[in-house]
DNA sequence: CTGAATGAAAT
DNA sequence: ATTTCATTCAG
C-alpha cells in the first residue's frame, strides 16, 4: 500500500524542554525500579494479562533486553533536550521484534520492508497477545509521564508548506517490495516460524515464488489532451480525467481499503502502426493492483476507444526464460527489472495460462521520427506513438510502464517499448489473443492485493 | 533524510 | 478529518 501520509521532517526547534532522554529504552522490563506507583490504575485497560506465563505462550515474547541500551546518539537534528514521546504498543512490538531477529538479516535487512511484515504480523497477532503490548504501552506511557511530567507532545504542524502551489505529492516510490513475500513471512510468523526455521522457509519461497514486477501506467494521452494542455482555445473547462505520472495522486486511501477508480473513456480514432514481426519472447504474466477490477477497464466486447485509468501495474515474469536478458538487455529498460532480476530464475516448463509476450526487437523509429520536431514531444518516448501522428488521429491507448511505453491500436494489438521497440503478445491459454480479450479475461486470480 | 508499519495525540 | 511522530537503519 502506498504510503501516501507524507512526512514533514520538519526539525522543529524549541519544543523540548526537559532533560534528554539518555537512559535506554526500558519499555518492556518488567523487573526495573520502576513500579507503580500511586496514582495509576494498573488495571485501567480492560483485558486482564494471561495468567498463563507469558513467555512461554506468546509468539513474539519481547526480547530479553537486558540493560542493553544501545542508542546511536539520535541521528539527525533533535534539539538535544528533545523528549520523544511515548511509544505505542506497535512501535513497541516492532522494536522488540527488530531487536530479536526473529527476521534474520538473511530474510530481510530492509526496514520498509520490516515494517511492512512486522504490520502484517501485528495484524495476524491474537488480540490477546497484542493487548500484551498494549499493556506495555500504557506501561511506557505512565513511566514517561513519571520522568517528563511536564511533557506535551507538540506536533510541528507545518501551516502553509512550501508555499508553492502547486506542492506536488510524491508519487510513490515504486520499488514497492514482493508483498506476496511480506504476507508469507508474516504468515510463517504467526505459525510459529522464526529464526534459522524461518529462513529455510523464506529461501524455500524464494526458489519458488517469482517476484512481482512494478510498473506504473501513464494515462492514455490523446492529441486531443495533448493540444489542450499545450496551449489550446480551452473552450471547456480543462478535464482533467488521466493520471499522469507528475500528477498527484489520485485520492486513494492507504490504511483503509478500496476507492475504486474513475473510469474514463475518450474517444480514439484510428491509427496505423509499423507491422512488426517477433522475435521469440519472454512471458510476463500480468496482474493488476488491488484497487481494480477487471471491469475497471470497460474492456468489453467493444474495446474501441476505452482508456485505461489505473496508477499501476503488475507483471510477473513468467515462464521461459530463455532469450531474456542477454537480448537487448531488457534491464536497462526498466529499473524496477533490474531491481529483482537477480531472483528471477527459469522456471516453470508451462506458460501461465494468462500472459503477455514482449519480443524486444530492435526497432527503429521511421526516418522522420528523430527530426520531426512537429511531433508532439510527449509521444517520443515510444517510437510507435510517435507514428501516430497525423493531424485528426488519436494516439492509441499508451502506457507506460517506468521507462517502458506501449500502447493498444485499433485492432487491440499491443505494444511496447522504449528505445527497443517491442510487441506485446498477450496470451490466453497459449492462444494468442488480442489485448481487450486479454484485459476482459483477468480475473480474481490474476488480481494481486498489493499495494 | 526517507520509507514502512500502527497508534496516540495534536490541530 | 488530517497530520505529526514515536522505532529502526539500509538505501
Amino acid at each position: 500500500m502506498p504510503a501516501i501520509r507524507s512526512k514533514k521532517a520538519k526539525t522543529e526547534a524549541a519544543d523540548g524542554i526537559q532533560l534528554s532522554w539518555d537512559t535506554p529504552l526500558e519499555f518492556a522490563t518488567p523487573d526495573q525500579q520502576c513500579s507503580f506507583t500511586t496514582n495509576m490504575t494498573p488495571n485501567s485497560y480492560s483485558e486482564p494479562p494471561p495468567l498463563v506465563d507469558a513467555d512461554s505462550t506468546h509468539l513474539f515474547p519481547p526480547s530479553a533486553e537486558g540493560t542493553s541500551g544501545r542508542r546511536p546518539a539520535h541521528s539527525k537534528k533533535k534539539p538535544d533536550n528533545h523528549i520523544p514521546r511515548p511509544p505505542n504498543a506497535f512501535i513497541l512490538f516492532r522494536s522488540s521484534f527488530i531487536k530479536s531477529q526473529h527476521v534474520s538479516t538473511e530474510v530481510e535487512t530492509n526496514h520498509s520492508t520490516l515494517s511492512k511484515i512486522i504490520g502484517l504480523t501485528w495484524q495476524n497477532l491474537p488480540n490477546e497477545e497484542r493487548q500484551v503490548w498494549h499493556g506495555k504501552a500504557k506501561a511506557a506511557l505512565e513511566d514517561h509521564k513519571r520522568r517528563f511530567p511536564s511533557y506535551a507532545f507538540r506536533p510541528a504542524h507545518t501551516r502553509g508548506k512550501g508555499g508553492t502551489a502547486t506542492e506536488k505529492r510524491k508519487v510513490r516510490e515504486v520499488g514497492l517490495k514482493d508483498t506476496k513475500r511480506c504476507e508469507k513471512i508474516a504468515q510463517l510468523l504467526v505459525e510459529g516460524k522464526k529464526g534459522e526455521e524461518l529462513d529455510a522457509a523464506i529461501q524455500e519461497f524464494d526458489r519458488t515464488h517469482v517476484p512481482q514486477i512494478i510498473t506504473r501506467f501513464e494515462a492514455p494521452l490523446t492529441v486531443r489532451t495533448y493540444r489542450r494542455s499545450s496551449s489550446a482555445p480551452a473552450g471547456e473547462p480543462e478535464v482533467q480525467p488521466f493520471l499522469r505520472p507528475s500528477d498527484p495522486p489520485r485520492k486513494r486511501v492507504v490504511r483503509s481499503a478500496s476507492t475504486q477508480p474513475t473510469r474514463v473513456v475518450t474517444p480514439a480514432p484510428a491509427v496505423h502502426l509499423p507491422p512488426i514481426e517477433l522475435p521469440p519472447t519472454n512471458f510476463f504474466q500480468i496482474s493488476l493492483d488491488a484497487g481494480f477490477t477487471a471491469s475497471d477497464f470497460s474492456f468489453d466486447q467493444k474495446i474501441e476507444p476505452a482508456s485505461f485509468n489505473f496508477d499501476s501495474f503488475f507483471m510477473e515474469p513468467g515462464s521461459p526464460y530463455d532469450a531474456p536478458y542477454d537480448t537487448p538487455s531488457p534491464s536497462s529498460m526498466y529499473g524496477s527489472f533490474d531491481t529483482y532480476s537477480q531472483n528471477m530464475q527459469p522456471q516453470h516448463s508451462q506458460p501461465p495460462s494468462l500472459s503477455i509476450n514482449t519480443s524486444f526487437s530492435q526497432w527503429q523509429p521511421p526516418s522522420p521520427f528523430d527530426s520531426t520536431p512537429s511531433t508532439p514531444q510527449m509521444y517520443s518516448a515510444s517510437p510507435y506513438t510517435a507514428v501516430s501522428q497525423p493531424e485528426d488521429t488519436f494516439a492509441p491507448h499508451n502506457f507506460s510502464l517506468d521507462a517502458f511505453q506501449g500502447m493498444v491500436d485499433m485492432s487491440n494489438q499491443c505494444y511496447m517499448g522504449a528505445e527497443y521497440g517491442a510487441i506485446a503478445k498477450p496470451q490466453l491459454a497459449g492462444q494468442d489473443v488480442d489485448f481487450a480479450s486479454f484485459m476482459s479475461s483477468l480475473d480474481q486470480q490474476h488480481l494481486s492485493y498489493a499495494i
